[in-house]
RNA sequence: GGAGAGAUGACCGAGUGGUUUAAGGUGCACGCCUGGAAAGCGUGUGUGGAUCACAAGUCCACCGUGGGUUCAAAUCCCACUCUCUCCGCCA
């Protein structure tokens, strides 16, 4: 949600950063046109709230003094019911504010470079060496079953298209690197580890901004209108809506696990292969709160945050900076992590780290206290570290041997207990 | 799922129809006091909105949410949500 100030005076603004993100900035005419119609309609209101107060105070004073109040009472009735009408109206014109203002597109920030969709991300630095294979590298699909540790067929049997199973030390090495993500987050990097419920409310749901616009990308539980948390950064992000937090707690971070559950809505036949685009995945999520003077040199920290995950376990990857049209409805700016995938000989994102600004703040009302007493709108931040599934599979594309086995990266070996996975059966 | 109790400002808590412009306390801020601090004393301190320069001032709303009764609602009525306790079911 954007300042309405901000909308009402910097009108061209707006309108120009929702045209760059390749959305329609005529709502920016509407909310106007209802905004206007509502500051009217307030101050009518609010006028005639004035008289029948003073009037009421009036008839106490009569009725006091024993005298008759009939006159009076029979005035306020009606400006009651004048009242009763115009409220009307405006609880309508409030729906329509509120509703119009969850869905204008958060502003850019100006450093975004221009461009239409993802073709016109920048990659703007890299790091690793790509392996020299000496034999076709083959896709993670294809080595996870010869080594019997994943199972698409069963997974669709019991859920359907774009489910999978994992067996053995597949199951494990997932487990394993969920693990070892979060150590180091709170370990090294400071965050506080959180185990969030999976389902959340309607009301999380808009605080993060995934609701209204996007229902149709959600799984939702209609019996309790409780949906499928597509990342951990709902519930972590919603963990102080309507609070007011105090300076001096901030910056405050968090880091989560969370099966993540996506319906794909549009994505039919994209990356059908595999396990990189599924309807259930996991994910270990970082949020941050920060002072707003802050948040861009904490998003720095973040992203830095994600690409150690991906320096430690020694995999090829770039940054990419997120162009006008790619960066989304709710971020400021965003950068993604890509990993590289040499069956492909391609990067793939493997996290997305933005910067809401104040956006989310506002939606889930999360404010701090200045230390001279001031309330302001907090910055939120988040950024996968990283996804686990798509971890797996980029380990099983660089790791992969020549004999069709797997080296298990270093740092994870203490997790999975062995340093290579072999077949299964 | 059943029964009961409850929901008031950052927190606790009073308030069952009309000076409540929400008592009081805690916390917080500032000041006095002190060598410094604590204690003590004093002052200030809810949120949102309208007007407007996001100043001062003025006005309106907000006591879980939404309706209703009334000249007037934190206070009465109805519905809903949530929390707690007990019972039931259950990993």
């Amino acid at each position: 949600m954007l300042d309405p100030d901000v909308i009402r005076i910097k009108t061209d603004f707006v309108k120009e950063s929702i045209a760059k993100k390749g959305a329609d900035a005529s709502i920016v005419d509407a909310f106007l046109k209802v905004d206007n119609k509502r500051k009217e309609l307030i101050k009518k209101v609010d006028a005639l709230r004035h008289d029948r107060k003073i009037l009421s105070e009036e008839i106490r004073k009569k009725i006091a003094i024993k005298e008759s109040a009939e006159k009076i009472k029979e005035k306020v009735r009606e400006i009651g019911n004048d009242i009763k009408e115009k409220d009307k109206v405006l609880n309508d014109l409030n729906k329509q504010f509120t509703d119009l203002s969850l869905r204008i597109p958060n502003i850019l920030h100006h450093s975004v470079p221009y461009g239409k969709d993802e073709t016109d991300n920048i990659v703007i630095k890299s790091w690793g060496e790509i392996r020299n294979f000496d034999f076709q590298p083959k896709p993670h699909w294809e080595t996870a079953e010869n080594l019997g540790i994943i199972d698409f067929q069963r997974g669709v049997k019991i859920s359907g298209t774009r489910f999978y199973a994992l067996k053995g030390m597949g199951a494990k090495l997932e487990r394993a690197l969920i693990s070892w993500m979060i150590d180091l987050h709170v370990e090294k990097h400071g965050y506080k580890e959180i185990f969030p419920p999976f389902l959340v409310s309607r009301t999380s749901m808009t605080g993060t901004g995934q609701l209204p616009k996007f229902e149709d990308d959600l799984y939702h539980c209609e019996k309790d209108d409780l949906f499928l948390n597509p990342t951990a950064e709902v519930p972590l992000t919603n963990l102080h809506r309507d609070e007011i937090l105090n300076e001096e707690d901030l910056p405050i971070k968090y880091v989560a696990y969370a099966a993540s559950f996506r319906r794909e809505a549009g994505a039919a036949g994209k990356d059908t292969r595999g396990i990189i685009r599924v309807h259930q995945f996991n994910k270990v999520e970082m949020v941050m709160f920060v002072k707003p003077e802050e948040s861009y040199s904490y998003l720095e920290e973040l992203i830095n945050h994600a690409e150690d995950v991906l320096r430690l376990l020694n995999i090829p990857h770039q940054l990419k900076k997120m162009c006008t049209g790619d960066v989304g409805f709710a971020a400021a700016i965003k950068f993604d992590p890509e990993a590289y995938f040499p069956s492909q000989d391609k990067y793939v994102e493997i996290s997305s780290c933005s910067n809401f600004e104040s956006f989310q703040a506002r939606r889930a009302n999360i404010r701090f206290r200045t230390k001279n007493g001031k309330i302001e709108y907090v910055h939120t931040l988040n950024g996968s570290g990283l996804a686990v599934s798509r971890t797996m599979a980029a380990i099983l594309e660089n790791y992969q041997q020549k004999d069709g086995t797997v080296l298990i990266p270093k740092v994870l070996q203490k997790y999975t207990g062995t340093d290579r996975i072999t077949p299964e059966i």
